[in-house]
DNA sequence: ATCTATTTATAAAA
DNA sequence: TTTTTATAAATAGAT
């Protein structure tokens, strides 16, 4: 997308690989961040420049240490979570989380593998019940009256929708913006940027290899006040 | 960049939320990709879906571990940095743990007063989907094939039991007669996972500590071989 | 998953 | 670096 067509791979040409280096990296962050909005994910993106610069970002909803820390803490990302922490706290935790996640994913119909008829059964139950539960708040909490009948034919066009096998009728949109829309996101990027000199720098080492720890220029991304900053 | 343009705000919409999150994913995932070759840098991206799913990429140049392993160590990427490192770990955790709860306390029909109409709506969606689930589960699996008929008897007569003993508003009645009885609902179900075997299961609803380590699903993209893999 | 009308990203130039 | 502009790529909506 450009003038040209360019080939994948190395751009040998020191000065424009940096241009395409800022550009690229701001596209990829740009992208980040909009999949996080309109899909309520969690992103983290982490850049090591050629020449050790760090740079990173992390969608708006989080933050670049709870991501991380998420991703650590998840059993198969293998190296990390298999060490066993010497805390103990931590051990349970982990258990936790993770019973806690299977629960929910069997909750929404996933990992059902393991369950016999009774315990299907079982779950069934439970979710027949918190659907009833959340029937009547819909028709029953006071902060909803507002809608008046509105909602109850909201509900009651979705519920045809559904009837007919997830293909919503023609006015499903038109009763949905009735019911009124949630407020209009405005999405403002700062990137603020400060640079400082840094003596110890040293440039163009081979991608890879080493695992060097000198201290590389960080600079970070985000929409997150807590975690726009840059770091020297 | 499509037929119209789109507000940068959460997609409403479930499955159209679901096909944009797919296909931006891969579009992230791939401007990493160009963005380390073209520029020799170490990209890593991390996205927890809205359901928790983790997918993961890191450039061909280095592998996740690594390139998380040097972030964490990056003595400015606060919160990790040097070795007291526990303490911010056990924050994210007993958050993740918080928020889990919080997500099954609602599915159980609980907690919901945070909750406006429409995410009462989509919550309810979402058990919907997690029965329809489990209903199919319960006819397809092979091993409950010995309970041949007698397993829909079983369930009919609980479910004619279920709505005998009602409490239910009275336009929950008319909802139900509106959208045909939810036995009723036939749906294509093509999610049919092979999974491992799980007989340790506690439907969770107590808050015991398992010792099991469940397995998430986990879908790893990367042109490194080493790191390009999909788990279930 | 596949097809296109459009919107976006960006290569090259300034 | 930033802006401009011609083009390549990504993708929203439909199928």
């Amino acid at each position: 997308m450009g003038r040209g067509k360019i080939e994948m791979k190395k751009i040998e040409n020191i000065s424009s690989r940096q241009v395409t280096f800022s550009k690229r990296r701001a596209g990829l962050f740009k992208k980040a961040e909009e999949l996080s909005v309109l899909c309520e994910a969690q992103v983290a993106v982490i850049v090591f420049s050629s020449t050790d610069r760090l740079y990173k970002f992390s969608s708006s909803n989080s933050s670049m240490e709870k991501i991380v820390d998420r991703y650590t803490s998840c059993p198969n990302s293998s190296g990390h979570a298999t060490v066993q922490n010497v805390e103990p706290e931590v051990n349970t935790l982990k258990d936790e989380v993770a019973r806690l996640r299977q629960v929910t994913g069997r909750m929404m119909g996933k990992e059902l593998d393991g369950l016999d008829f009774k315990e299907l059964q079982q779950l069934e139950h439970q979710l027949t019940e918190g659907i009833l539960s959340i029937k009547n708040k819909k028709v029953i909490n006071p902060s909803f009256s507002s809608y008046g009948r509105m909602s109850e034919l909201v509900e009651q066009i979705e519920e045809l929708g559904n009837k007919s096998c997830n293909h919503y009728p023609e006015n499903y949109q038109a009763a949905r913006k009735i019911s009124g829309g949630n407020s209009t996101v405005i999405c403002d990027y700062k990137s603020i940027r400060e640079e400082h000199s840094d003596t110890s720098l040293s440039l163009g080492l081979s991608v890879a290899t080493s695992q060097k720890k000198t201290i590389p220029k960080v600079e970070c991304t985000s929409n997150d006040s807590e975690n726009l900053m840059v770091l020297d």
